[in-house]
Order: structure tokens, then C-alpha cells, then sequence
DNA sequence: CTGCTTGTTGCAGGAATTTGCACGAATATG
DNA sequence: CATATTCGTGCAAATTCCTGCAACAAGCAG
């Protein structure tokens, strides 16, 4: 690995996890981190970046950056992010729904994995545009502005000629007995058609929409393929989930 | 091995590979690393790639990324943009092309105007998220990232079922004789369809475009309803065009 | 054919860069 | 305050780079 290129990859990496460890670092490119300090101390003195103990931090806490990145994703979205790209194995073909959470898991996407992505989501594909490997699908149809993705019986049909090996749902409330639910009677409807055209269908929860629910209901339960919750979640709260037997993964 | 030859595969790698290393690349063709470092020696000098230690990379890793070229508008394309977005009446189905110039026009639409947007590019989908009263239609399909619109038989299929009453089409070049024209075949063909399904066509074009061609054409003069320029331009570079007989709108 | 020029390639030797290691200093953590 | 990391510096080994030079082939004029 060429210099310039691990120099562009650590300022890849503040911008994408807003932090570099050293040692970290250091380990995955099986390199030491002798050559990682020194980077980041000449990076420094380029005023790239910002040294801390252990690594470095971006020089700039966030970029003000538009709608994408709006919501400044709290700590436990990044980690169901990181661990729901894991999930993706190369040449999978994978839906992929709007919503914050989800375009964490593109930020955690290698930016060389070979994938097919398809999304409904205008905010999801513009994360993408730096995927050189992953061939994106964009599902089109009347745009419903509340979460910037496309729905109607265009998105529908052209839902239906694909059939995506994984599909990340994103929903707004998680509940037992009342299943997966959002807001939107239309919107509900395409992300049941997605789940029912793809053979796995994922939940990323973040706590606060464990057993809450909304107006309409997308699946129940049982038609979850898995919950990906934070590790560090209460056990209590899970309890009701473990006994209706859906696949818990902890993030 | 004919020199260049060695350059031209040069180039290649770099495109394929993002890298090239001196060393490697001087095994596996059987020279010195000599022959080869002086290739990359001079390629640096033509500007046609960046040395770095090691190797050479290309000379913009991520082209003037989509999302940095967008931030910076010029003055030039904001006017184009405004003026655009003057001749739009409310409650018309306008299709917008992808592009900075029609991201300005996006940018100058009043947020509460009754419209229809049909658009393909993601970029321009996005900006729209506040337009309340805009309903937008958002065309779904491959998509090519370069300029992260959505293409192909999918994209077609849908263009062909919406007759919008005007078209601001975006275009790398503009000439007299070989028409409006971009580099990639498959965008200059969709181009063109939506042109055909629209009634009438418009061509945003900053100075730099006009007198230039393209590799693949998408109209003939002839075909544009009208030709946006801006009111500073000089009257000498439009004359090629008066003489055609294209409309010609300053902005 | 000869002599000259031009362009390409490989090689030698010295300069510059990069990397990993050692060791003492600085910093975090309990 | 004690311990464990992490940091910075000096140094040595390896790699890569550059300059100058010589060998060789191709093209061209005389």
C-alpha cells in the first residue's frame, strides 16, 4: 500500500467514523504503528486532521453538511451501521430502505466491496455515489418527501422484478404483539412488498423504538428475519422478543 | 513493447486500479523499474497522472467530487439557475436533468410553487425535500454514478410514460454544427428520449460550453426549444447560433 | 555503406524516503 | 501513586528515486 493512498484512507476514515485509533489501524493494515503515529503527525502538521492520545480526530467536528447528514447519528446508529454492513457479503444483492440508520450502514460499506445496491431512498443513493464497486439500482415513483423515498405503483413494480437477498427495513416502532409500523399507510405497504420480494428481512432497533408502536403496521414479527440491537441494551427489554422466538442480534 | 503502448496500459491501470507500483508493474512486463519510473516521470510531467513514492495514482482519485462541485455554483450558473426557474407556471410537469446548473434551478424554485418535478438524478431529487407543494416523480433505474442519474431500460420504460411540458436538459457541450452533446452513450441516449417525450427542450449553457463537442451527441441545434446563456456573454461567440436559428434566451 | 543523430533501455552509484525497532519520556487510568 | 499505554527521537536496514553514462537500434543524409 502506497503512502498517499493509507494517508487518503485515515482521512477517509475521520470523515466516515470521526475518529482513527493508532493501534487500531495499525492492526488492519498489518503495519506499525510506528508509521501510523508518524502519518498522522505529518497529517497534522498539514493541519488535516487533529491528534489526541491514542489517534486523531477530524479537524472539523462535522461538516455542515445538508439533509444527508442532518441528523447527527448518535453513537448507537453507527454501531448498528458497522454491524449490519458485516453482514454483506460480496456480490449479494441488497435493498436497502431510507432512513438515518441506513445510510449509517452505507457509511460503513467498503467503498471497494462489489454489491448490488437497490434502494427507494434519494438520500441513500447520493451516500453511495463513492461505491465505485457496488452497481446501485434506484427504485423510481412518486416521491414521498417525509423520508425522501419513492412509493406509488411504479415503485411497486418495479419492486417486484427484483429479488434481493438481504433487505434492511427501517421502521419507526417495534412492538411484540403489533409487529414493525410507520406512519404512512402508503409507505407501510411498499416496505411490506420489498420484505415479501426479499428472502432476508433485518430491523435495525435503536432502544427508544423498542415497544412502542405506530398507526400502520408493515410485518408482525414473525416475518422479521432478525433484530439488530445495540449490545448494550438492557436485557429486560429484550425479553419479549426472545419469547416469540425472533433471531436477536446484538450490535 | 512500444513505449506508448507501455503509457496507454499505464493509463489503463490506473483507471482499473486507482494504483500503479513501479516495481510490480516493472516484473510483470520484464523491464527495469528504470523504463518504467521514467514512463511515470514523464506521464507526471503531461499531467497525466501524480507520482507518489512507490508508484503513481491517478491524478483526481474521486473527480471533482460530485457533492464539492456542487457546492461551488458560480455566479454564472446561480443567474442561469434563476432565470430557469422563472419560466416555470405553476402546475406544469417540468423534467429536470441531473447536474450543478439544474441543482440551481431546484435552488430557485419558490418552495411553495404547485409544480411537478420529474427528475432521474438523485442529487436533484434531494434538493427538492423542502419544495412542500412540488410533487416530485422520481425516475428509478441503473445508476451511473458519474453523474448519479439513473439510466437504462428501466429508466426508459419510465420516461416514456410521462409527456412533461418542459425539459432543462444538462449538456457538456454545445455547437453550432454537432449539436448538444456529453461523454457517455448511454446518458446522451436517455437524454434524448426525454427530449423526444418533452414539448419543449431547454439548454442551461455557461459560457465554457458553447463551441465545444462532446463524443456522443444528444440533439441536433435544431431540436432545442431555446438556449440559456448568460446576458454578459459576448455577442460575437452567439452569432454561430443566430445563424441556425436557435432561440436564444440571456439570462 | 558510413557517419550522424535521435530515442530507448539498462546499469551503477549516491541521495532521499520509508519502515520498523529500541528506549526513555509523557500521558491516561484506576 | 502505580501500572499500562502511548508518544517521540534516534538509528539502522531496506526500498525507491534520480543522475549520468554506455549500449543498442532505427532513421536519415551524404
Amino acid at each position: 500500500m502506497l503512502t498517499s493512498q493509507r494517508k487518503a484512507l485515515i482521512l477517509d476514515r475521520l470523515r466516515r467514523d470521526g475518529q482513527v485509533i493508532a493501534k487500531a489501524l495499525a492492526d488492519e493494515l498489518e503495519l506499525s504503528e510506528d508509521t501510523i503515529r508518524r502519518d498522522l503527525r505529518e497529517m497534522a502538521g498539514e493541519k488535516l486532521l487533529k491528534r489526541v492520545h491514542g489517534g486523531a480526530l477530524p479537524l472539523s467536528p462535522e461538516l455542515p453538511d445538508f439533509s444527508t447528514r442532518q441528523g447527527v447519528s448518535s453513537d448507537e446508529k453507527r454501531r448498528l451501521g458497522a454491524y449490519a454492513a458485516k453482514m454483506v457479503r460480496p456480490h449479494q444483492t441488497v435493498f436497502l430502505d431510507g432512513g438515518t440508520t441506513n445510510a449509517e450502514i452505507v457509511r460503513h460499506l467498503p467503498k471497494d466491496l462489489p454489491v448490488t445496491i437497490v434502494t427507494h431512498s434519494a438520500t441513500i443513493t447520493v451516500e453511495l455515489e463513492h461505491h465505485s464497486a457496488a452497481e446501485v439500482i434506484l427504485i423510481g415513483g412518486k416521491l414521498y418527501k417525509h423520508s425522501m423515498v419513492a412509493t406509488g405503483a411504479a415503485a411497486m413494480t418495479a419492486i417486484s422484478s427484483i429479488r434481493p437477498d438481504m433487505f434492511f427495513l427501517g421502521v419507526t416502532a417495534i412492538h411484540p404483539a403489533r409487529g414493525v409500523s410507520t406512519g404512512d399507510f402508503e409507505e407501510a405497504a411498499i416496505k411490506r412488498h420489498i420484505a415479501q420480494c426479499s428472502a432476508e428481512t433485518y430491523v435495525l432497533a435503536t432502544g427508544e423504538k423498542l415497544d412502542a408502536a405506530s398507526p400502520c403496521q408493515i410485518l408482525p414479527m414473525a416475518g422479521i428475519s432478525g433484530l439488530i440491537v445495540p449490545a448494550d441494551i438492557s436485557e429486560d427489554s429484550l425479553v419479549p422478543y426472545q419469547a416469540i422466538e425472533v433471531p436477536i442480534l446484538l450490535a
